[in-house]
This record gives C-alpha cells, structure tokens and sequence, in this order.
RNA sequence: GGCCUCAUGGUCAAGCGGUUAAGACGUCGCCCUCUCACGGCGAAAUCAGGGGUUCGAGUCCCCUUGGGGCUACCA
C-alpha cells in the first residue's frame, strides 16, 4: 500500500508557521515512504474565507520547497481538491450515512438549541430530532423548512484508536456531541468533508494538530458507519508562542511570508520549523530537505509542545548565510543594500563580502550600512578606546599624518592601504591599533562598522575618504 | 466545570531502570583580532512537587500542581 499523506488547510488566511509544520512532516513523511503528498482546500466555511489566501498556500508550499503531488492547481486523479468543489459528493454520502444509521435530519430552531444550554453555557444536543419518522422528515424537506445533518453519536460505549505519537486514546462517547455533518447551507462541517475526503482521496495517514485528539473517536465512529477502513492517525504536538500560548494566526509574526520578506531564507525556516518537536536520530540541526526525508521518523516526533524560539531562528539562518558562497549572498543581499540608503553609490559586491558573516537576518542589512552615505557630526568620545590607547586628544594628532598618508596614495586596494598605514604607525612610533581606530572612527563616525578600517577605505574610496578624514579633523579642531 | 493530553537547563532537545543527565541556541569568560562579526577554547545552568514499585527511577504507577486542546451550522 502506498502511502498517501494530505495537508489539508483552510484558506483562511495566510500561512503560519503551525500550518507549514504540519505541511512539512506530511511531506517528510510521504516522501520517506515513496508515498504521495496531497493538497486539498477545506473552503467550507465561506464566511472565513479570504481573498487570495488559496494563492498564498500554494505559494508558500512552493518556496518551502514542498511540491505536492496532487492538488487544486496541479491536478490529480482524486479531485476536486477544493471541498467547495465537491458538494453533491458531501450530501451523497451524508445521506449514504442517514441510511446507514449513523447520521440524522435536525430541524431544530437556533432558539431552541439555545434553551438547551447548561449553565455553563455548554449546549448539548438532546437527540430531539433522531424521533423523527422517514415520512414527517420527508414532509418537513419538501415544506422547505431548513435543516441541518447531525451524526447520530452513540450514548454509550468508549470510541479508542491508537495514535502514532500519543499512543492509544480513548474517549468516552457521553462526551461528544451530535456535531453537525451537513449546515443548513448544504455544505459540510469539518467533521464530516474532512472524513469523505480523506477515504475518498485514499488518505492513509491522516496528519494534524494535536487539537483533533480528542474528536477522532467521532469520525473513527463515522469511517466505521461506512465500512471504511480507518487510516493511521498522527497528531502533532502544538507550536507555542510562549509558554501559556499558541502560535496562532492572530500572532501576526508566525506567518511565513513575513518571516521571509524580514529577510529569512525560507529552507532555513522550514529546517528550523522541523525541528520544532522532531529530533533526528544524529542530532542533526542543520540539514537540506533532502536529509530531513532521509532522516525522518515518527517514533523521533515528540508529544510537548514547543515554544518557537526566533533567537534560534536567527542562528540557523546565520549559518545558511555564512555557508553561502560570495556571489549566493550578493544575490540574496542586493537588494536589502540598494534599497538602503547606500543605493548604487558603491561597490555593492564588495560590501556583501563584508556582511555576510555579520548578518543574520538580511533586514539588518540597512542599519549595518546606511553609514556608507551619511555622514555628519559625531561624537567625539568615540576616538577613545582604552585598548588602542587612543582619545580625541590622540586623534588630533594624527589626522594630519593619517590625510597626508591617503593623499599621496597612488592605488588604493586593500593592500596598499594598510601597507601604507602599518608603515605610518611605524615611523610615528605607535601602535598600529591606535592609528587604525582613529582612521576607522574617522571614516565612519560609527563605534562598530562591518570590516576594518582599510575595509572601510577602500569602498568608501579615496575622494570620501580624504573627505571624511578633513570633516572629523575639522570637527575635532573646531 | 467535564473530557483528552503534555511536563529534562531561559529555549529546542538526547535519554527509553544502573550515564560524571548528550548536543544545539542563548548567556558569561578566554583566545584570535585595525572595531564588530567569523573561527577556536571553556564555564554556569535542567529531571515541577509528593507518594509508591524496585537492590536501584529523569526513565514504570498514582496523586498534586502547572500548561495546552476539545467542549461551534470554525477548522
């Protein structure tokens, strides 16, 4: 039996991190095993329905580098996959399970449902409907009364299953409710379009939060009313936000999209997110999704929740970055520098050269930078540095030497710079760390810069620089 | 409230009856060094609490506490 794994989002909005999580470990999991890995849209609830939110997760799959087998816009032998395309199936086999025993018609008022609420304001449906003979139901359609669908839970008995992570669950069926399967739009609730569809598309492992736990029983209870083989189930452990809250969607930063245009790569949020409650058997943090496939299993999927740790995001972004070569990260960081202040006025290679083990979100690019085209009044104290034994006093001295050094360079690469500058220090028997502090602070008014100073020089180029060194002198002397 | 479920450093986590309780991020210190970063070395820091079972418990059982989930004509 091949395996079949679907990712079954509703398009509610856009794609956050739980979501992708789940996407990834149904994708790891069926490409371990050979299997398919499906799309499906669960769009039944039109009133959370957003615009555009369908095209964010094909998106957003695509650049996880989760490409789907089958799916609403790749095609497939098992569709639609969209659920508000498959309608007439739902109602077929709604009433396929009427038949069956397993599910009722309900004309219960919004108003009396309401009378039956606890005082803790659970209601609790009374199977008031389930007394209804064939013919006052079929007189009550055809009078055009509005109806609902509802699952015919049994009162008593225990609903089990075997989870593969959590291991054997079991609920009491006194505790479910009558759910509706069919609304009153004639469309199906989760419950029900979510257990059609996974028999119908061949679905063998259902993966998903840890939130359908506890409601399994109720659609074991339905696959068992069919007749239909029950397919393994995997529940997740959820993402946290913080200790006491769950990544949600109303966390506006746990969306996919915005980490990557923060400037995330996106293999290094799907590598983080993997590990987000999986651990391989090596240990491995940093792998391609080549190797997480390789080295993913179940049995290595723990039961806690996780808190989702952005600092540690960051490192394993770091590391993508720093494993790049110079030109991968001049792609990557281009743009993050030309729409900076620095634009095009420099050589923009040679300043990715310079960021990419400095960086570990591209959108700390422009801070790190802008330095390059501003420049103006600083301050002083920034000339003392107890170390290099240099100070403002100390500064005033050697600028002179410092603009007569540059001035009278022929080329100015990175060698005749500091070749020029070491044998400066030299003769003007200092250290080298004093006179390359000063040279570094005056250049750039800034306590920390993205290279050294001769770095520094060298992109600024010479005119900026011999304009910088007689500005900081100026600003010293004044 | 009821039901389901989870519990190792600040965070992610190894561990699956006998270990000096891994590793990573972060933190701190040192080295390297023209600042920062990179890189290297090192340190501090964890079994929620209480009962059992056992020669022996982070590992098994129970209770307590704390967290999450479900309890919708949402998924």
């Amino acid at each position: 039996m091949t395996v079949r794994t679907r990712f079954a989002p509703s398009p509610t909005g856009f794609m956050h991190l739980g979501g992708m999580r789940t996407a990834l470990y149904c994708y790891l999991y069926a490409k371990k095993h050979d299997g398919k890995f499906i799309l499906r849209i669960e769009d039944t609830d039109q009133e959370r329905f957003v615009e555009g939110a369908t095209e964010v997760i094909y998106s957003s799959l695509k650049q996880g580098g989760m490409s789907y087998d089958e799916g609403p816009d790749v095609g497939g032998d098992f569709g639609p996959y969209i659920q508000s395309k498959r309608r007439d199936i739902y109602m077929k086999y709604a009433l396929e399970l009427i038949e069956r025993g397993g599910a009722y018609y309900c004309f219960c008022s919004k108003e009396r449902l309401e009378t039956l609420r606890d005082d803790l304001g659970n209601a609790r449906y009374d199977k008031h409907c389930l007394k209804l003979s064939k013919e006052e139901v079929a007189a009550r359609i055809a009078a055009g009364e509005s109806y609902v669908i509802r699952q015919n839970i049994p009162e008593k008995g225990v609903g089990t299953y075997e989870d593969a992570i959590y291991g054997r669950i079991s609920v009491d069926y006194s505790e479910l409710e009558d759910n509706i399967l069919i609304k009153s739009d004639g469309l199906p609730t989760y419950n029900f379009a979510n257990v059609v569809d996974d028999h119908l598309m061949g679905i063998t492992h259902v993966i998903r939060g840890s939130e359908y736990l506890s409601s399994t029983p109720k659609y074991n209870l339905m696959y068992d009313a069919f007749g239909w083989e029950r397919p393994t189930y995997i529940h997740l452990p959820p993402i946290m936000k913080d200790a006491t809250r769950k990544l949600s969607k109303r966390y506006g930063d746990a969306n996919f999209d915005d980490f990557v245009s923060k400037g995330y790569l996106p293999e290094a949020i799907i590598n983080y997110i993997a590990l987000l409650g999986w651990c391989p058997k090596d240990n491995s943090e940093k792998m391609t999704m080549q190797e997480m496939i390789e080295k993913f299993s179940l049995d290595r999927v723990c039961k806690s929740p996780a808190i989702f740790d952005d600092v540690k995001l960051r490192w394993l972004n770091g590391e993508y970055l720093k494993a790049m070569t110079d030109d991968e990260f001049y792609q990557v960081a281009k743009d993050w520098i030309t729409s900076s202040k620095v634009g095009e006025s420099f050589d923009n290679r040679v300043i990715a050269q310079l960021l990419r083990t400095r960086v570990e979100v591209l959108n700390e690019i422009p801070d790190k930078i802008n330095f390059l085209a501003e420049f103006g009044e600083y301050d002083s104290e920034l000339f003392f540095h107890k170390k290099s034994k240099t100070d403002k006093e100390v500064a005033i001295k050697l600028l002179p030497s410092l603009i007569e050094c540059v001035s009278g360079l022929e080329s100015f690469d990175h060698d005749t710079i500091y070749n020029a500058l070491a044998e400066l220090a030299t003769r003007l028997e200092i250290k080298a760390a004093s006179l390359f502090w000063v040279f570094r602070i005056a250049l750039t008014g800034q306590a920390v810069t993205p290279g050294g100073a001769v770095e520094m020089a060298q992109i600024l180029g010479k005119k900026v620089s011999l304009e910088r060194l007689n500005f900081s002198l100026n600003m010293l002397t004044k």
